[in-house]
DNA sequence: TTGTACGCGTTATCAT
DNA sequence: ATGATAACGCGTACAA
């Protein structure tokens, strides 16, 4: 409740002297400036943002657009939590606040972002969940509003994005089945219009088609969003033609469902169907150990609060786009065929 | 961009009659009122946040504060996620605005929330992960800023709390195992400061003198948190004396580890140890299936944001305070000794 | 170095 | 029914 004024009257001084000292500006005493300080924590003095805001015509407010209803994918456990938490490790430092914007789920997401952007909530925004093309890039690069991108898309706004190195990834998890033998590799896909979902196509493509391999497009199977994505995926699985000897897989929930699956057909993950994909901590207490890929999601939120905070900073000079890497756990999922 | 006055002069009206129409007061001709929406429309106008709060002395914003640090249980994002979208079902109907706060890991929660109180940033809060003691309780009280916890605590600062049945659930869970024919019954606690910890343990300690069975303090084991804390679990609970015959958990992440932690050492699930608590969807791909509770967050959020608009609208009329119920899945974890 | 005064965009009060 | 204007809390240009 304590107000710039009432600080300026209790230490007998202008509100200008005030602002000055607490803003940390110069042309001040350093002795009226201490005192001021002091006083303003003793009074646990914090600037109204309203009144500040409307003065400085920023907010100081960077928001994080979550999407609830996207049952795409890195849903679950800690992902956005370790990213948020990542971000704001570099905010607080350049005193901006975070905070999450969750999508209602009965609302458009872009008619929501509209509103944001609207009332000039934020000064920056990073958007998730991006799709293959995404009206929400263009709509904030029209209207000047900072931001970048936790995942890409072909609509370019001209932002900087940062994304899960989806490609190495595929890449390297195919070099490890050829080199154990396997040629029959399915590829499990989230049923969505994420663009995730077409980088890891080409990805997928692109490895057999340069090493000489035949791609077969029955070998790229959807699966249902949900708990028992998994359960159904080993049931597909199993009855495919051709049948594959091993599966990739990217959202961090199905190898749960999988492993059931194959269990209750009284197969063994790892000898009956090899498997390798994005694993969460959680990963690790599958049984047989599951081979897998984590992101230091922390350092990846820290990465695009630092690409806002220069963008903030100083205008539109570079545009950094990244794609960050993954570390293996090595498991018994993947064997030698 | 295009402000109150913009729309004013473009109308070539005065801005107060602008601004009465756009907020739907009494005394404006039906006839400018419509050609105002209208243009406002057109202009794509919308009102700026920060003068409107500034004038008005509220945001319309409600605050939902996330720890990273407490790593107590719940843990992951669905729980947060969906409890925030029940929140924003009832709030968007209210006009109010929905943030999630991550108190950033490396910051004391309560000095977190001095800042966000001080900063007049939203009109309400609501706090999780409350503590057997918790301060912030006291602080948001004194402040009189209109708050609501998730979770109970012994600080009282009069606000409405909602939380997980907890006493019951342990009730329920105790009286299906001693019908099965356990008596000797684990009760595993997250190693927190968390009042969760003490209600567990009361009910827990409840039922048993209620029922005439003895209470051995040796049977109440701590976690440790994070991915291994079930691994662990299922080691400790092997080599304790007296041997329990069942154990009931409320970290949903915990019966993953206890499950892996038992097949490690060649038992079985069920069969060598009963095992029942709190899980989340992903609880349904152990197997054997394992015996949980679920509940519904979504409505527990909706709740929340309704005693908390109760709260914002009619001033401190009544209380709520409510636990929120459980609904059981049963599965093949426990079974008859 | 410090004080004064204006304006940011909006709503509300008081005239008209 | 409408117009003019003060006020919300803050930062800053300008005067002292």
């Amino acid at each position: 409740m304590t107000g710039i004024r009432d600080l300026a009257r209790h230490l007998d001084i202008s509100i200008g002297t005030v602002s000055r000292a607490l803003n940390n500006r110069p042309g001040v005493n350093e002795r009226t400036k201490t005192k001021v300080l002091k006083a303003a924590q003793e009074l646990g003095y914090a600037p109204n943002q309203a009144g500040r805001s409307l003065r400085k015509g920023n907010t100081n407010v960077v928001g994080f657009v979550i999407e609830n209803a996207s049952e795409g994918m890195m849903q679950g456990d800690l992902f956005f939590i370790r990213v948020l938490d990542g971000m704001q490790s570099v905010l607080t430092e350049h005193g901006l606040s975070l905070v999450a914007l969750m999508t209602p789920s009965g609302q458009e997401p872009e008619a929501y972002l509209r509103q944001i952007v609207a009332r000039r909530f934020t000064d920056a925004i990073v958007l998730s969940a991006t799709r293959r093309e995404d009206r929400r890039i263009s709509f904030l690069a029209e209207q000047n509003v900072p931001f970048a991108t936790l995942g890409r898309s072909l609509t370019d706004g001209g932002q900087p994005w940062f994304d899960l190195d989806f490609e190495e990834l595929i890449q390297d998890a195919m070099t490890r089945l050829v080199a154990l033998g396997h040629r029959k590799i399915a590829l499990a896909l989230p049923k969505t219009d994420l663009n995730l979902r077409h980088i890891l196509r080409e990805s997928y493509a692109d490895y057999l088609t340069s090493n000489g391999l035949s791609f077969d497009p029955r070998l790229i199977v959807e699966t249902e969003s949900g708990e028992d994505g998994g359960i159904l995926l080993a049931q597909k699985l199993i009855s495919m033609n051709p049948k594959p000897t091993a599966v990739i897989f990217t959202d961090p929930v199905l190898p749960f469902g999988l492993y059931r699956g194959l269990q209750d057909m009284g197969l063994t993950p790892g000898k009956d169907l090899s498997i390798i994909g994005i694993g969460t901590r959680l990963a690790s207490l599958l049984s047989p150990n599951l081979t897998h890929y984590r992101f230091n999601l922390f350092e990846l939120g820290a990465r695009i609060a630092e690409a806002l905070v220069e963008r903030l900073d100083e205008g539109q000079d570079s545009v950094t786009r990244e794609r960050v890497t993954f570390s293996l756990v090595e498991g018994q999922s993947i064997v030698k065929i």
